[in-house]
DNA sequence: ATCGTAGCAAGAACGCGTTACAGTTTCGGA
DNA sequence: TCCGAAACTGTAACGCGTTCTTGCTACGAT
């Protein structure tokens, strides 16, 4: 669980090009052992052969094989930004189009469910250092959500996504848990954006 | 991970007196060490010697150390659901009522914060059953909340427990993992019932 | 070119959740 | 009261994440 006397990813980045291609090498294999197996398949032993690597070394990249997975996670959170990027979201409101984005995201991960599983797994138990990989996720989302949301209040605008962030997770942690189907947690981030950001989905007798 | 032929909590309950007595025994040595020393300090072999119980026994009441840990935790939920029941929430809306009654989950939480950690992190990791452990805390939940939002639609009302519940597990989440501070829990939850149930709290410039 | 240091390989070792097993005790029904 | 089944005990064993050890290799500075 706690790594105190080592130092993985020595303070910036002054890697030789051979430990780059180590890292990335490691990053793919458990990519590649998560899709076809999911988190039980990926195995610290199993990537050290996969990437070709000694067992060791991974934790020289990597405190923890959470932190692994979550790693793992961010180059996928940045994937999808990207493509989001070039390709964006329908609607004509802000609460529609936030909704899209995270429907987008869910057909995403719904398309290697054994990897959805994994990196969620991942990412719910692995512990933030700061900057490390999971920062890295919540930024992309923010990212992603945040351009949606131009003509609100900006410190609305930081409460909503905050709100979103967490039935995101939380969600995806119930689908994992077998608490929901994987059709809820589409549903319920749409509700959530609905519920936060259209005033006529609140169509409740309002006690003020 | 997985539990195939065995058979925990045999249909309802027909349980000898002996048999309740182990089961709580063990339910209290669970709590005891996690209290004491967290998540890590409740060793299925620790917990075995303090409830005076073969190892194996734990394993017939409990799948896993996980669902112990959240069998340990609907048992909070439930006390706390009692103390909540015999001292009503103050507030004079629907928002700050439901803010109080989080705030106070989240006080009796802090005040044993391993033991908090304990459980969050049993709970966020732990495969749901149905009518197993996590759907009880749930429903515990569900009941402190309910009640303060009288006067909303049905389905609206649903929809924010929903939330509130999602924002509830990810903030404590992001709280195990060191991603924000116990103070911004309480915090973030206010937010959350704020944002979903009062109208002046959201004076955002309004799209539609 | 070379020398010292940090990184790496290979694999053994450790810790703890979980399972398996053999012998003993408890329990409900006849 | 007695019997067979189910539960319990005590303990060994297994799997896998993580750490440790020992010897080797690559690399930047001189």
């Amino acid at each position: 669980m706690l790594n105190s006397r080592r130092m993985p990813q020595p303070a910036a980045q002054p890697m030789t090009a051979n430990q780059r291609a180590r890292r990335s090498r490691v990053i793919a294999a458990a990519l590649k052992l998560a899709s076809e197996g999911g988190y039980d398949a990926v195995q610290m032993r199993d990537v050290a052969v996969t990437a070709d690597v000694a067992l060791g070394t991974i934790y020289r990249y990597f405190p923890s094989k959470d932190m692994l997975l979550t790693s793992v996670m961010a180059d996928w959170a940045g994937q999808l930004r990207e493509r989001l990027g070039q390709n964006p979201p329908h609607g004509t409101t802000p609460a529609t189009r936030v909704a899209d984005v995270l429907q987008r995201a869910c057909r995403s991960l719904e398309r290697e469910p054994l990897l959805a599983a994994a990196l969620v797994r991942a990412l719910s138990s692995s512990e933030a250092r700061d900057g490390g990989p999971i920062s890295e996720v919540g930024l992309h989302i923010r990212a992603m959500i945040e351009p949606q949301l131009d003509d609100l209040d900006a410190e609305i605008r930081e409460d909503i996504i905050t709100v979103i962030g967490h039935v995101w997770l939380s969600t995806l942690i119930g689908w994992l848990n077998g608490r929901i189907q994987f059709s809820q947690v589409a549903q319920q981030l749409g509700m959530a954006a609905h519920l936060l950001l259209d005033d006529d989905y609140r169509r409740r007798a309002d006690p003020t």
